[in-house]
DNA sequence: TGAATAGTGTCTATTAGACAATATACT
DNA sequence: AGTATATTGTCTAATAGACACTATTCA
């Protein structure tokens, strides 16, 4: 119907677990627009050889780490006409959780980098991927206030304070001890190793996730804040009927 | 770069209230493919005229019942090469709530209907379209449990029965009168309109939503049920790491 | 033995659920 | 008065948070 098509993206916020700090892959871009600029890994989708969005999204990522994406979840999609300058441009947003790498570093793809979480809003520059990113980690933050999603951060075997550190990175929030063993324990998500592990002190007893596990939901969050989410642009009169109907 | 583009829709599960039953808007196709088969009402992306992904959803909705929505929230994108045999093809899928018609039912454009929630998944044969009505009835049914959401199924003054009946509907599960009203009314997200209403028997006190309420997260899901989601396809072995890197 | 980390016992706080009791209307 | 619906009082259950106490290792 000769009307024009919208750029179709997928953009992917990876986040690992490295050295007792939360980090994002970030890429500086190789081509205009934001030429050089930092930017979140991610592809225009290949309609001819990406089966999914989801395919689309591992691609990417798998390109710039030669890592598999170890828990993905979409966190939003974005679509205007001026998030791009070169027109009405969509953009698929996933979080990615990614395993530390368990023989020692992987070499990165060139102008791929993990960057500090801290830092990484920061740094991004390219297109709106800085909202995005904020959106991403604000997804992982609250997600990880009643559910087992840090737990993709870890692989293999893990000692519940290991665990309990995920968490706080993830959650920005300082956990009671007691309290997170006794969730963590009781949810059932959890298989004992039988193993345990020297740390200097009393050694700890090792667990991995259950193999089949993906997310287990809380009936509570941790924190317990309630949060009131208010109407930016409040309507006022009778907004519901439009008055003309087609 | 001659890489065929993806064709971009907007599609929306639009749920109101009627005579305390729940129902979704539907329409029956008058193009090819799945001609005069019942499905969702949407529009591919108009990037000519669609500000944005919200804009086209709202223009859909409109277009379809002269209401404009009163709140909606993206639920999913799915995106891959099977779901229309026109090719590869993206939806963005949006929860849509309107408010009841104030002054009597409106009248709906040609083929569109207003179809129980009960028996719409199966009523619904074009596209994927009964799968992505299904994931938006599960956030329906799963958000309401943990947040303020049904709310916008009523406009104006209502009693705390008839909100209690929106959130019964919502969730599928009966909620206890006296730690319904707890909820809500500790959660300060109600103003007390100092009118009553009569219903035959002890008039009730009616409230309003305030002005700028969009949406409140409670710390606690009613029904306290737990979940545990397994993962469909577990892997197995080593998968954290592609054999080959780019 | 002392420092460090792992793990437990137990009390409190918060909020959902149950259910009976009371209040106010209409017939 | 009797019925229906609204509203409240109050006890129980589940689980997060606090915090002290015990256990096990190493230097």
């Amino acid at each position: 119907m000769g009307r024009p098509l919208p750029l179709t993206t997928v953009d992917v916020c990876a986040f690992r677990l490295e050295q007792d700090r939360l980090q994002v892959l970030m890429v500086q871009r190789e081509h205009e627009p934001f030429l050089q600029n930092w930017a979140l890994p991610g592809s225009v989708v290949h309609a001819d050889t990406d089966a999914t969005l989801e395919d689309c999204a591992r691609r990417a990522v798998l390109a710039k780490t030669g890592i598999r994406i170890a828990y993905m979840e979409q966190v939003s999609t974005v679509g205007n006409g001026q998030r791009d300058p070169r027109g009405w441009s969509i953009s698929v947003v996933y979080l990615a959780l990614l395993h530390p790498s368990p023989r020692g570093p992987r070499p990165l793809a060139h102008h791929a980098h993990w960057v500090d979480l801290d830092i990484a809003p920061d740094t991004i520059q390219a297109f709106d991927h800085q909202r995005l990113l904020l959106m991403a980690i604000d997804r992982l933050r609250n997600k990880s206030r009643y559910s087992s999603l840090p737990i993709h951060l870890l692989s293999g075997e893990f000692t519940l304070a290991e665990l309990q550190t995920a968490f706080e990175l993830s959650t920005e929030c300082t956990l009671e001890r007691k309290a997170f063993r006794r969730r963590m324990l009781e949810a059932g998500i959890l298989e004992e190793t039988g193993e345990q592990r020297s740390t200097g002190a009393r050694p700890a007893a090792t667990y991995r996730a259950r193999p089949n596990h993906l997310l287990h939901l809380f009936a509570r969050t941790v924190g317990a804040r309630t949060e009131t989410i208010l109407d930016p642009d409040a309507l006022h009169g009778d907004p519901d009927i439009d008055p003309e109907i087609k």
